[in-house]
DNA sequence: GAACGCACTTGTATTAGAGTTGTCTACAAG
DNA sequence: CTTGTAGACAACTCTAATACAAGTGCGTTC
């Protein structure tokens, strides 16, 4: 497997510049930091990047940086893309019922993702115009939820309590029968498809601060991806209402 | 049958670089290293390669070494990345079952989003290491598709046949429960979940020009959705295998 | 507010080393 | 005479590791 490696490294980056990891305007780590995040010389980082330049991808100016050279319009921070939001804008009329809400031990699999051991949970249904419409769990380290009540999860969603900027998320889907007590809340027969969504979202340095579980049932929901290019991997993606 | 040391290995890589097996712009072994493989000494793979070099196949840098003569042209760009890929990739021996392979009148459903009446539908059964995976229907013009057989949509990725380049797709993905000709092929119950994913792959004008269905059974698969940013939508996919 | 210093960045050299092809000579076998 | 092996060396490429100049941003000091 041999290969260039400031080739391979002008692929990596390119990718995340297509992915919008580096917002438009935003800058990139600095060639010190690529260095060493790749394990390549800062000669070898910058020829990767001037690739990158010939391509019109990025820019540089000296004793600044590196920066995406796009149009610098797109979208800044818009939304993290709730459904609630979606649904809003269609017309629907969306409330959430607190079914728990409790700090407690994490149980083992939201410790592998945390990473701390006390966490408050919460887990409530959303309705869409009356009809049970997703059950959504969420956990999230005990500091960080300390100051949040009842009511407030109740009233906003849980994106917009916290204090610390999110920064990505990771989105897991599957397709699961529909458990006893998730078919009950969804008012659909026990054992009929429901998808599952299971995000972990990170703070801006990295690390995971929550963890959450959503539960659609299967007939009314899916998830629309959309791959705008031919690049390995780039993709908007949303839930939508089917009809 | 006696034959000459060199023009046998020139014939052993001839056949290795048009099976591709070195893609595009990548490079073969170094001389020292075929020299090791083949037994020979590295003049007598040199003269090899040089024949290849004769007929335009490979060509070579010095200082650098041997590549495959293709244009020079961006190859990370091109794939879509599809699952075989991923599961070749981690070693997971996967093949295709042509199932059925028709020239037929398009349902409405399919002319909605191809807007031909006529069309080639292909419907495929995916087996990863012996286990059935992915039930793939795929819906193509019928112009597109006429130059087509049976055979090579057998042996070839479907988009690898097409001679038009491909620009980007939509996916959507849902939960079903799996019908009566699902689970047979699947070796799953009637009625247990199954993940759906349809898939809309357009050309560089944005015309739609593929339409495939993909059904996988929902306790093996599960799509992984990264969203790098807190922007409202980039993100690359993936469909992973849950052990 | 203006000037300065400091930390950090890119831009641009230079060195060195490992690995590669390009080319040559010498030798062995049929 | 052709084919193959073995070795040596030059030229080239890529990368790592430095060093230094020049530009930027920011806080401090005057």
């Amino acid at each position: 497997m041999r290969s260039i490696r400031y080739q391979q490294i002008a692929e990596e980056l390119r990718g995340r510049v297509l992915a919008g990891e580096f917002a438009a305007g935003r800058m990139l780590p600095s060639e010190s930091e690529l260095s060493a995040e790749f394990s390549a010389s800062r000669v070898t980082v910058r020829r990767a990047l001037e690739v990158l330049r010939d391509e019109g991808l990025v820019d540089a100016r000296q004793g600044f940086g590196w920066f995406v050279a796009g149009d610098p319009l797109r979208q800044p921070l818009g939304r993290l893309a709730t459904i609630e939001e979606q649904m809003a804008e269609s017309g629907v009329v969306s409330e959430r019922r607190i079914l728990e809400f409790a700090f407690e031990r994490a149980p083992k699999f939201v410790t592998r993702v945390l990473s701390t051991p006390q966490v408050l949970r919460v887990k409530r249904l959303n309705m869409a115009d009356g009809e049970p419409f997703a059950i959504v769990t969420v956990w999230c380290p005990a500091d960080l939820g300390q100051h949040l009540s009842r009511r407030d999860v109740e009233q906003s969603p849980f994106y917009e309590l916290l204090e610390i900027p999110l920064q990505g998320a990771t989105q897991t889907i599957g397709a699961d029968a529909a458990s006893d007590d998730d078919a009950k809340l969804l008012h659909v027969p026990v054992g009929s498809p429901v998808l599952r969504c299971e995000r972990v979202t990170s703070d801006a340095s990295g690390r995971a601060v929550l963890l959450s579980r959503h539960v659609f049932p299967g007939h009314r929901t899916e998830f629309v991806v959309d791959l705008p290019q031919a690049a390995p991997s780039i993709a908007p993606t949303g839930l939508r209402l089917i009809d």
